[in-house]
RNA sequence: GGAGGAGUGCCAGAGUGGUUGAAUGGGACGGUCUCGAAAACCGUUAUACGGGCAACUGUAUCGAGGGUUCGAAUCCCUCCUCCUCCGCCA
């Protein structure tokens, strides 16, 4: 969320910014500043009384000590006389608090000033395109039927085991998926991100972290027994893992990655897009997450993409880099770079990762800070992206690859999956 | 799941109702000393939200949330986590 003392001071550039981000409740901004005002005015009320009930009550501890009941009991009561006063205001703060936090994570991250303006994926900014589309032969197969051909993937299995959009990966589809983690786990290791494997399910103060909570609950699994979620993303357990820490300016950028199941209901998506691997509910995704000095957060941006579209090229599948306009941006996000795969079966693009920088949006909600030269403990700025998410690749892969009567298999996987082709 | 024990600052650890934001030791940082270092000695060493031009100052926080009390790290309740034993189990 933002920062309070943030949009107190710029108010009307919070309000530009987010109507860049088609943002409609600005309204918002000012009843923050209102309730605030209010809050700090009832702030100095309580704590007033409060200062003045503890400084009664070491007296009467000091009287007692001396043995003057009578002057203590007379304090007694004016102590009572105050709390009683106090009581109405108290509440009035907590109310007031509260009220104020509920319109706080209801806005959202203000989006960077290289944000393009615009509504929809239309207005989508392309960056950069990179390799070729490549020749296939005549009768190519979209995926889902070359899955069927090589016997890859079952998804009426997954109908029948738990639902549609949980597709059961078979023999040497099973494999490709565990050969792509292994290497997009080692592609990332070896550029300095520190390998995790972290829970697949998180409980609510990790959600409300990272931004899911509240307002998206509708997107994610819940385990209502035990009040836990499943992760949508390896961002959400991997950015809490330093929730609350205050870190040492040595010891950033912290740089993790991470391979998990995602989990994901799509409430609400339908049609076309939604076949084969194309939009699943449960997947696999190796994710990078940066905590990096504010003052370094673009740059790191910058050299996630980088590497991101280094792991691209590896595959060599062609790809282009869109840079999110306000409209289609997420919420906490304050600079969005979606890498699009070209789909050789299908002949469209499939997003197979999202790099972000959310400044401190997540950062403030976590309090992860560190510790300035000066002493001063500064929030930091989060960053993350896919590095990738596994169903879209495959069925690139798969598509982008097929001859005639096999899959060829990308060079720099032929070590981790033990075979050059499917046949 | 059952029974018992425990959760205090960066760490260890004292503290069972009254100047305790918290003894003591260690660590870290700064200083003195030294050519430099070690040792020794001195000092500093939580966070958040407020008030004040500032010096400074108020409030809250001893796992979390409630409660009792004039006053809670200390008493009570709920929850969480850890340890020991039993049960179950990959």
């Amino acid at each position: 969320m933002l920062q309070v003392q943030f949009i107190r001071q710029n108010p009307d550039l919070v309000k530009k910014r987010l109507a860049i981000k088609q943002f409609k409740e600005i309204g918002l901004v000012d009843q923050v500043v209102n309730l605030d005002d209010q809050r700090k005015k009832l702030q100095v009320e309580n704590d007033n009384i409060l200062a003045q009930i503890n400084s009664n009550s070491k007296e009467i501890g000091q009287l007692m000590a001396k043995g003057e009941k009578d002057k203590a009991e007379m304090l007694k009561k004016l102590v009572a006389s105050l709390k009683s006063s106090l009581q109405p205001i108290g509440e009035q703060l907590a109310a007031t608090e509260k009220i104020l936090q509920e319109a706080l994570v209801k806005i959202p991250n203000l989006p960077s000033g290289k944000v393009p303006p615009g509504r929809s994926p239309a207005d989508n900014e392309l960056v950069r395109e990179s390799g070729s589309k490549p020749v296939l032969p005549s009768g190519a197969l979209p995926h889902w039927d070359l899955a069927a051909k090589y016997n890859l993937i079952n998804f009426d299995l997954g109908n029948k085991i738990t639902g549609s959009g949980f597709p059961v990966y078979v023999n040497k589809g099973a494999k490709y998926q565990r050969a792509l983690i292994q290497y997009f786990l080692d592609f990332n290791t070896a550029a300095g991100y520190t390998e995790y494997l972290p829970p697949f399910m998180v409980n609510e103060s990790s959600a409300f972290g990272t931004g899911q909570l509240p307002d998206k609950e509708g997107q994610m699994y819940f385990v209502n027994e035990d009040h836990l979620y499943l992760i949508p993303t390896a961002e959400v357990p991997v950015t809490n893992i330093y929730r609350d820490e205050i870190l040492k300016e040595k010891d950033l950028p912290v740089k993790m990655t991470a391979y998990t199941p995602c989990f994901r209901r799509e409430a609400g998506s339908y049609g076309k897009d939604v076949r084969g691997l194309n939009r699943v509910h449960q997947f696999d995704k190796v994710e990078l997450v940066q905590l990096v000095h504010p003052d370094k957060s673009y740059e790191a941006l910058d050299g996630m993409v980088e590497h991101v579209g280094k792991l691209l090229g590896s595959l060599n599948l062609p790809f282009r880099i869109l840079k999110l306009c306000g409209g289609d941006m997420g919420f906490t996000s304050a600079l969005t770079y979606d890498f699009e795969v070209y789909s050789g079966g299908q002949d469209k693009w499939l997003e197979v990762s999202s790099v972000s920088n959310f400044e401190t949006y997540q950062t403030n909600r976590m309090k992860i800070r560190f510790r300035d030269s000066n002493g001063k403990n500064q929030l930091l700025h989060s960053l993350n992206g896919s590095s990738l998410a596994l169903p879209r690749i495959l069925a690139c892969l798969l598509e982008n690859y097929q001859t005639e009567n096999s899959i060829q298999i990308p060079a720099v996987l032929h070590a981790y999956f033990g075979i050059t082709e499917i046949r």
